[in-house]
RNA sequence: GCCCCCGUGGCGGAACUGGUAUACGCGCCAGGCUUAGGACCUGGUGGGAGCAAUCCCUUAGAGGUUCGAGUCCUCUCGGGGGCACCA
C-alpha cells in the first residue's frame, strides 16, 4: 500500500498545528527553559537552499523532544534582510530591495512552514523592519559614545572596472566578485569598531563554553595572540645625530643580538616624519607608490622574492650591541601588525634571510645549530625550542627557552624594551559605501556653537568627536536616541558613486541634514552598516520582539538567555560568531543585557556539514547541481525530506545527495504507514512477546543519538525498530498498543506530519484546537532498562584472539560457567589442546579468549 | 609554511570508554506478484580457497603497544577545510 498523497496530509497539519499554540514559547513559564538557535537565513531570491532543512530540522527535533520532556522551548525564526543580493539585483532591475525583500521573505516563509518546522512564527522579524533596525542603530550609537566606533582612513578594496569600493566579501581570490577584475587599495575614511578591546576576553571566555574544538582553534587562531617584547632602537642621522627611536615588535628578544637590519612597512609614519632628511627619498617614494598600487593579491604572493629600499641618511642603533645598523622599507612587512616595524634577525628567520641574502646584509647566527656545525647557513634556522644562545655577550649558554625572559628583563632594566602581547585581530570595518544596509546614526556639524561646545568639553579625539571633511573641521554629532530609527531614503540609483562613496551621498536631501545639537545645517554621514551589524544582536530580540522601548526587556532576557544551543555554519565562526560575542559583551558591560545573564551570549555552539552536490562537489546555480526542496517536497513530501537530510550522513560531516537515497526512506515511511493500517485491521493477531527489547534500545539509542546530534544513527535505529515489528509480523503477531505507540513516538520529531497522523489513525484526537490529544502534547518514551534486557547474549570465543566460535548463553552468565561451556565447544577443541591454556580472557556478556602464549 | 578534520564494501556510511568489522540505507543478484513494468514484495550480497564443516585475507601503507587494534602511539602516502610574508 502506498501513502495516498502525503502533502495533502502535511498541510492539513501544518494548518492545525498552526492555530494552536504548541510551537509558542511562554516568557516567565515556571518549567525549566531551553533557548534553541538556528542562524536565521538571508532571504534570496533563489529560495530555501536544501542545507537549509539540514540544520533546521536538526535543531527542530531536538526541540520536539525537548517539549514532549516538559521544557518550555523559544525555537525563534527571523529573516536577515540587508545584503548585497538584493541590491545588486536592485542595480539591474532598478526594483528597490524593499520590494523584492518582501517577496523573498514570503517565499521563504511559505518554504519553511512547508517543512513542518515548530518554529515560533509570532516573533519573527525581518532585520529590515525599522522597528528592528532602530535597536541596531542605537546599539551602535551606544558603541561611538563609549568610544569603540570611531573613523580613520583605511585602505578599502577597489574595483577599478566597476571603480566601486568592494566589500571583503566581494573580493574573491583577489578580484572582484562581480566583474572578475583585479582590485586594488585605495584610502578612505570608514567606521571601525574596537574589537581588538575586546580580544583577550574573546580568548578566556571561550573557556566557559561548549564549542567544538575545530570553531573554538579557529577563533583563537583568527585572534591570534602572540607574546614577546616590544624594543625600541635609537634612530641617528647620518650615523651621528640621535633622532627619534623605531619601537618593533618581536615573539624572538632572545635574539636581538642577532639584529643586523630593520625593516618597516611602506605605511609606516617613519617615512613622512623623516623625508627631509632621506637622501634617497625619490626612490623610497616611488618604492612606497608601488607597494601601495599593488594589489593584495601580488602583495601577499609568497613566492615573490623580497623587495625594498634602503632608508638612505637614517640608521638605527641595535640597543643590545651597540652597532649601527641600517632601516629599510619594504613591503614584506604589514604596517597593520604590531608596530609595523621589525628587527630583522636574518640567522633565525627566513623572510629576513631571504632579504639579507638578496642585499648582501651581514647574517650573525646567536642561537647555534646543533646540526648546523658552523657550516654556513642555506636557510634561516628557526629555533624555537631547542638551541643554545651565542654571540651574546653575558647570555651565551643559555637555552632559548631560558634567554627569552632574561634578555627581556635586561632591556626592560634597560629601559628599551617591555613584555608585550600582539593580536593578529584588527578593528572591524564597519561601513559599507552601500544602499541597502542601516544607515549610520550620526551628522558632521561645522558649525561654531558645535565646535566651541566640543573644545569646552574636552571631548575633542580626532576620527571620534571631530572629523575633517573637505579640508574643514566638523563635530561629530549623533542623531538623539528618541529620533530613531534613522530610516533609509529612497534613492534612484543604487550604483556606488565613481568616486566610491555611497549611492546615499548623491541624494542631496538625505545628505543635507539639520544638526540635532545647534540646529545648524549639517552633513549626514552617507555610509550604512555592513550586513553583519543585524546578525550580531538577533537572539536577544527574539525575547521580546515588539518592545518598542528598550531592545529588549531585562526580565525577558534573564528569564531567556543565555542561547542554551546554537546550531550554525562553520564559515561564520570567525565572522558572525566572534562579531556577536564581542557586541554582546559590550552589551552587556553596559547593561543592555542584565548581569545575570553572563558574559557569553551562546552557550553551546554545534556546526552542521554542507550539503554537496551529486558526486561531491560543492552545490552551485553554475555546475547545475542545485536541488531545490521545493521539488523534493512535491515528490515525496517534507517527512521524506526530513528524515532523507537527517539520514545522509554525519550531521557535523559534508554529504554529498544521492537522488536515489531518498527512495529508501520513502519506503520507510511508506512501510510504517502501511504497518499501522495493517495493526488496525488485525486485532485479533496476539501479540509478539519478545518486541520490548527491540524497542527499548530503540528509545535509549535514539533519545542519546538526538543529544548527541546523531541523527543518521537515530534514523537507523528507528528503521532497525520497524523491522522488528515486521519480522514480528511475518509470525503473525503484532505489537501492543503501548508498543506502538512508543515507536510512533520516538519517530514523531523526524517524521512529524506522518506520526500525527498515524497517531490520529490509532484512535487518538489528534491535533485538536486544545491540543491535548496531538502526539506532541504527550511524554517522551522513557527507557525501561529492565525491559532492555536480553534474556540471551551471544558470547564470542577467541583462541589466542581469534574468533573461534560463537556460545549464546543466559545474560550474566559467571566466567567458570562460560569457560566449562566454551570448552566444550568442537571448534575451540580443535583450536586448544585440553590443558594448553595458560590464561583466560573472560568479558562479561561479550567473549572469551584463550591465551595459550 | 601553520592549524584543524578525514581515509572502512560498488556507493552514503555503522562500530559505546580497545572486545562478533562492514549495522542501516542505496545499488546489484535471485525469486515472487504482474499482460508488462518497477518508486512493489521476499531472500541473498567484503575478497579468496573448499562439495562441505571450515580456513585464510581485509578498515590508505609500514612499524609498535596489547590476550585482543578500524579505535591507542610513531612514521609515510592521499583527500578536504581554514589561516597565511602575523616578525
Amino acid at each position: 500500500m502506498r501513502r495516498v498523497n502525503p502533502q495533502k496530509t502535511e498541510r492539513k497539519w501544518q494548518k492545525r498545528w498552526a492555530a494552536g499554540k504548541l510551537d509558542q514559547a511562554a516568557d516567565f513559564d515556571p518549567r525549566p527553559k531551553f533557548y534553541a538557535l538556528v542562524e536565521f537565513p538571508y532571504p534570496s531570491g533563489e529560495g530555501l537552499h536544501v542545507g537549509h532543512p539540514r540544520s533546521y530540522t536538526a535543531m527542530d527535533i531536538i526541540c520536539r523532544k525537548r517539549r514532549m520532556e516538559g521544557v518550555n522551548v523559544l525555537f525563534p525564526i527571523g529573516f536577515d534582510s540587508f545584503g548585497l543580493p538584493a541590491e545588486n539585483y536592485a542595480i539591474k532591475t532598478k526594483t528597490h530591495p524593499a520590494v523584492t525583500t518582501a517577496a523573498n521573505i514570503k517565499n521563504f516563509m511559505r518554504q519553511l512552514k512547508a517543512l513542518g518546522l515548530s518554529f515560533d512564527w509570532t516573533r519573527a522579524f525581518a532585520t529590515t523592519e525599522p522597528e528592528y533596525y532602530r535597536w541596531t542603530q542605537w546599539i551602535f550609537l551606544q558603541l561611538y559614545r563609549r568610544g569603540l566606533a570611531y573613523r580613520a582612513e583605511i585602505p578599502i578594496n577597489w574595483c577599478e572596472h566597476c571603480t566601486i569600493g568592494l566589500a571583503n566579501e566581494e573580493v574573491v581570490d583577489g578580484r572582484c566578485e562581480r566583474c572578475g577584475g583585479p582590485v586594488s587599495k585605495r584610502t578612505k575614511a570608514q567606521w571601525l569598531l574596537r574589537i581588538t578591546v575586546y580580544a583577550q576576553r574573546l580568548i578566556d571566555d571561550l573557556q566557559l563554553v561548549d564549542y567544538p574544538e575545530r570553531v573554538r582553534q579557529s577563533q583563537l587562531n583568527w585572534i591570534g595572540r602572540s607574546e614577546g617584547a616590544e624594543i625600541t632602537f635609537p634612530m641617528r642621522v647620518n650615523g651621528a645625530t640621535p633622532s627619534g627611536a623605531l619601537t618593533v615588535f618581536t615573539t624572538r628578544p632572545d635574539t636581538i643580538f642577532g639584529a643586523t637590519f630593520m625593516v618597516v612597512a611602506p605605511e609606516h609614519g617613519l617615512i613622512s616624519q623623516h623625508a627631509a632628511l632621506l637622501k634617497n627619498l625619490d626612490e623610497v617614494q616611488r618604492y612606497v607608490q608601488a607597494a601601495r598600487s599593488k594589489s593584495d593579491l601580488e602583495r601577499t604572493d609568497l613566492a615573490k622574492s623580497k623587495t625594498g629600499v634602503c632608508l638612505d641618511g637614517l640608521s638605527a642603533v641595535n640597543p643590545a650591541t651597540g652597532k649601527e645598523i641600517p632601516i629599510y622599507v619594504a613591503d614584506y612587512v604589514l604596517s597593520s601588525y604590531g608596530t609595523g616595524a621589525i628587527m630583522a634577525v636574518p640567522a633565525h628567520d627566513q623572510r629576513d634571510f631571504e632579504f639579507a641574502r638578496a642585499y648582501r646584509l651581514p647574517i650573525v647566527p646567536v642561537v647555534a645549530n646543533p646540526a648546523g656545525n658552523g657550516a654556513p647557513l642555506t636557510a634561516a634556522y628557526v629555533a624555537t625550542q631547542g638551541g643554545t644562545i651565542i654571540n651574546s655577550t653575558q647570555f651565551n649558554g643559555l637555552s632559548v627557552t631560558e634567554a627569552v625572559p632574561k634578555i627581556t628583563a635586561w632591556l626592560e632594566y634597560r629601559g628599551v624594551g617591555k613584555r608585550a602581547i600582539t593580536y593578529k585581530l584588527r578593528d572591524w570595518v564597519f561601513s559599507r559605501q552601500r544602499y541597502w544596509g542601516e544607515p549610520i546614526p550620526l551628522v558632521y556639524c561645522h558649525s561654531d556653537e558645535c565646535r566651541n561646545r566640543r573644545l569646552a568639553s574636552g571631548e575633542n579625539t580626532p576620527g571620534v568627536h571631530m572629523v575633517v571633511l573637505d579640508g574643514r573641521e566638523h563635530t561629530v554629532v549623533p542623531i538623539s536616541e528618541d529620533q530613531l530609527p534613522l530610516e533609509l531614503p529612497k534613492v534612484k540609483r543604487y550604483e556606488p558613486t565613481a568616486n566610491g562613496e555611497s549611492p546615499l551621498a548623491a541624494v542631496g536631501k538625505w545628505v543635507a541634514a539639520t544638526c540635532p545639537q545647534c540646529g545648524g545645517p549639517a552633513r549626514r554621514e552617507t555610509d550604512v552598516m555592513p550586513n553583519w551589524a543585524g546578525s550580531n544582536w538577533y537572539f536577544l530580540r527574539y525575547t521580546d520582539p515588539e518592545n518598542g522601548e528598550l531592545l529588549a526587556d531585562p526580565a525577558k532576557l534573564r528569564y531567556w538567555l543565555p542561547v542554551d544551543w546554537y546550531n550554525g555554519g562553520m564559515e561564520h565562526t570567525t565572522l558572525h560568531l566572534l562579531y556577536s560575542r564581542f557586541i554582546y559583551k559590550f552589551l552587556w558591560d553596559i547593561g543592555a543585557v542584565p548581569p545575570e545573564c553572563g558574559p557569553e551570549p551562546y552557550k553551546k555552539r554545534t556546526s552542521h556539514g554542507l550539503i554537496l552536490g551529486e558526486g561531491g562537489e560543492k552545490m552551485s546555480k553554475s555546475r547545475g547541481n542545485v536541488v531545490n526542496p521545493d521539488a523534493v517536497i512535491a515528490e515525496y513530501g517534507a517527512d521524506v525530506l526530513r528524515v532523507y537530510e537527517m539520514f545522509i550522513g554525519p550531521f557535523d560531516q559534508p554529504s554529498p545527495w544521492d537522488t536515489k537515497g531518498i527512495i529508501g526512506v520513502k519506503r520507510f515511511l511508506d512501510g510504517v504507514a502501511e504497518y499501522v493500517a495493517w495493526w488496525m485491521s488485525a486485532a485479533k493477531l496476539p501479540e509478539a512477546p519478545d518486541l520490548d527489547q527491540a524497542l527499548q534500545t530503540a528509545v535509549l539509542k535514539i533519545s542519546e543519538d538526538i543529544e548527541a546530534m546523531r541523527f543518521n544513527t537515530a534514523v537507523a535505529a528507528l528503521m532497525i525498530a520497524r523491522n522488528a515489528l515486521s519480522a514480528a509480523r511475518q509470525q503473525a503477531q503484532r505489537a501492543s498498543l503501548s508498543q506502538l505507540e512508543a515507536y510512533l513516538l520516538l519517530l514523531s520529531p523526524f517524521a512529524p506530519h506522518l506520526a500525527e497522523e498515524l497517531w490520529e489513525t490509532l484512535g487518538h484526537k489528534g491535533c485538536d484546537r486544545a491540543h491535548r490529544g496531538s502526539i506532541f502534547a504527550q511524554s517522551w518514551p522513557r527507557y525501561e532498562a529492565a525491559k532492555a534486557q536480553a534474556a540471551a547474549v551471544t558470547v564470542v570465543v577467541q583462541v589466542n584472539g581469534r574468533v573461534r566460535d560463537r556460545l549464546v548463553l543466559p545474560a550474566g552468565t559467571g566466567e567458570t560457567e562460560a569457560v566449562v561451556q566454551a570448552r566444550q565447544l568442537p571448534n575451540i577443541q580443535r583450536h586448544l589442546a585440553p590443558a594448553a591454556a595458560v590464561r583466560v580472557v573472560f568479558v562479561p556478556d561479550r567473549l572469551i579468549n584463550f591465551v595459550t602464549s
